[in-house]
RNA sequence: GCAGCUGUAGCUCAGUUAGUUAGAGCGCCUGUCUGUGGAACAGGAGGUCGUUGGUGCAACUCCAACCAGCUGUACCA
């Protein structure tokens, strides 16, 4: 043998991850509860492959020296193939496949795995699940305002109290029509300017003027360009950011016309809001949710507590979904109009939210082991399995070859509530032993020498096999 | 991508001015205990000191480059 030969790394990838259990019982939940949402608001459940090829997803074109900037992709044949990095530009191709044979609107959701070339932090991975549910063919501004109302319903049911988000609600028209009247139109400095806006809650009023400005430096001395406008300009713009409520929105003296049609579409989306009976939301001109894409409303939910890493430390963690109105999105593949409004959760960021706040229970989910003291017995070990899993008691023969002591350490490990132990004495007159491991470990805390536990069976208890069922349903 | 910090056992870390065979706690395995996990005691396994190169008689220790992780920042569909 060779030792030099070197193993290949049991290491993931960055930003990928084992998912274990626990988690995944959680994410069912999540699943089950947002299924159950969608179904009650009549959207249509969709499933589209991972992979598209890379020019239907948009404008990340791989090029030869970085064929992977953002997503994942390869040559297939002559073609390029890209894993999606959301399901918003493969719900816009679809749309445009089907789009004779759609109802318009077409309202559907869609639970997938997306993956994204980037920097991972912490919820925050290169392959994730996202949902997402959308409104397709309709400029129906009740849309946009029941998906802000879904939204909220959906993280309520998931585990979040009322008072631990809200949604913010803003319109791109605001902010573009506002560097439109400000004389701003350079495109550079636009998306620098609204990238600013965007950092709000980030680095606070002050970072936003510097990096409208001159530029800001970060914690670490990094050093990030600004957008170089003048005072008059910026002071304008803090003014904008700093309206709280559409009145205040409305007394800004901005007569473009983008900004009033953002102005009035606000209105009739909080005027809808008052059929939901909804209230969970807060105007924030700061929102701006990337550069191309949203035409119109924009949406984002937000936490309001502060979230943890693994060493307790607080942390930037952004938001947990969002949406808007992207109305040119199809238009992409087909000549039709057809504006389009959506949201997206990512459920792994939501469940590592979720996970801070001890809200979930597992204890069912262990099984009642039986311990196996000599194969002889094995009829009656498989007899009362049998009875158990008839019962719907999740149980399992131990399946090792270990002895009874490592028996029970691996029930402990394996966090079982009870482990059945049936030697010579149970088998001959039809008893069951069952022990109660938690009870045990309890009484364990004030036991100071082998003895005291060898006598202590306060956590066991000895049956006959006929009252099995009734015992552990106790 | 950029910046700062950190890389020593499965985990958390110590390791002096460079000086024999690199340590501790927790965890893991075995025994005391052949029908009882969690206590105690005793023993044991486990390391190419992130990687590569350099300077030294000598490198975990000094230097350089690279890699990985964390945090911030940039980009973000």
């Amino acid at each position: 043998m060779n030792k030099k030969i070197s193993k290949p790394p049991v290491d993931l990838p960055g930003g990928f991850i084992d998912r274990k259990e626990k988690e995944l019982v959680i994410r069912d939940f999540l699943i089950k509860q947002i299924k159950e949402v969608m179904t009650m608001y009549g959207f249509e459940f969709l499933e589209t492959p991972s992979f598209e090829y890379t020019e239907s997803l948009g404008k990340f074109l791989p090029d030869k020296d970085r064929p992977s900037e953002g997503v994942f992709s390869f040559e297939d044949g002559k073609k390029w193939l890209s894993l999606r990095y959301d399901l918003t530009a493969p719900l816009a191709r679809f749309t445009a496949k089907n789009f004779d044979n759609l109802s318009r609107p077409f309202k559907r959701y869609q639970l997938g795995t997306v993956w994204r070339n980037e920097k991972p932090g912490p919820g925050r991975f290169r392959e994730f699940l996202q949902f997402d549910a959308d409104y397709v063919g309709t400029n129906n501004l009740l849309a946009d305002s029941e998906l802000c109302v879904l939204m909220t319903e959906i993280l309520e049911k998931c585990g979040l109290a009322n008072n631990e988000f809200n949604i913010k609600i803003s319109n791109r028209k605001l902010s573009k029509g506002l560097l439109e009247d400000l004389e701003i139109i350079d495109q550079e400095q636009q998306s620098t300017s609204l990238r600013a806006i965007d950092k709000l809650d980030r680095v606070g009023i002050d970072g936003v003027k510097l990096l409208l400005g001159k530029g800001r430096k970060d914690k670490s001395g990094d050093f990030t360009e600004g957008a170089k406008l003048q005072d008059k300009q910026i002071s304008k713009i803090i003014e904008f950011l700093n309206s709280k409520g559409l009145d205040q929105l409305e007394r800004i003296d901005c007569k473009n016309q983008l900004f009033q049609e953002g102005i009035s579409e606000l209105k009739q989306i909080i005027k809808n809001f008052k059929f939901f009976k909804f209230n969970n939301y807060k105007i924030d001109p700061a929102v701006v949710r990337g550069l191309e894409y949203y035409t119109g409303p924009i949406f984002e939910a937000e936490l309001t507590f502060k979230v943890k890493n693994e060493k307790g430390l607080d942390i930037e963690f952004g938001s947990i979904g969002g949406g808007g109105r992207y109305d040119d999105l199809v238009k992409r593949f087909k000549n039709q109009d057809c504006p389009a409004v959506g949201i997206s959760i990512g459920l792994d960021r939501l469940l590592y939210a979720l996970s801070q706040k001890n809200i979930f229970n597992f204890d069912q989910k262990c099984p009642v082991l039986i311990c196996v003291l000599d194969n002889k017995f094995m009829d009656y070990y498989f007899k009362i399995l049998n009875s158990l899993r008839s019962n719907n008691i999740n149980s399992e023969i131990y399946s090792g070859s270990s002895n009874f002591k490592a028996q029970l350490k691996y029930a402990d490990k394996r966090g079982c509530k009870y482990v059945i132990i049936c030697g010579e004495d149970e088998v001959s007159k039809e008893l069951v032993t069952l022990k109660n491991l938690v009870i045990g470990s309890e009484i364990s805390e004030d036991i100071e020498s082998r003895e005291d536990w060898k006598k202590s069976k306060d956590a066991q208890k000895t049956f006959a096999f006929s009252d099995l069922i009734k015992e552990i349903k106790k």
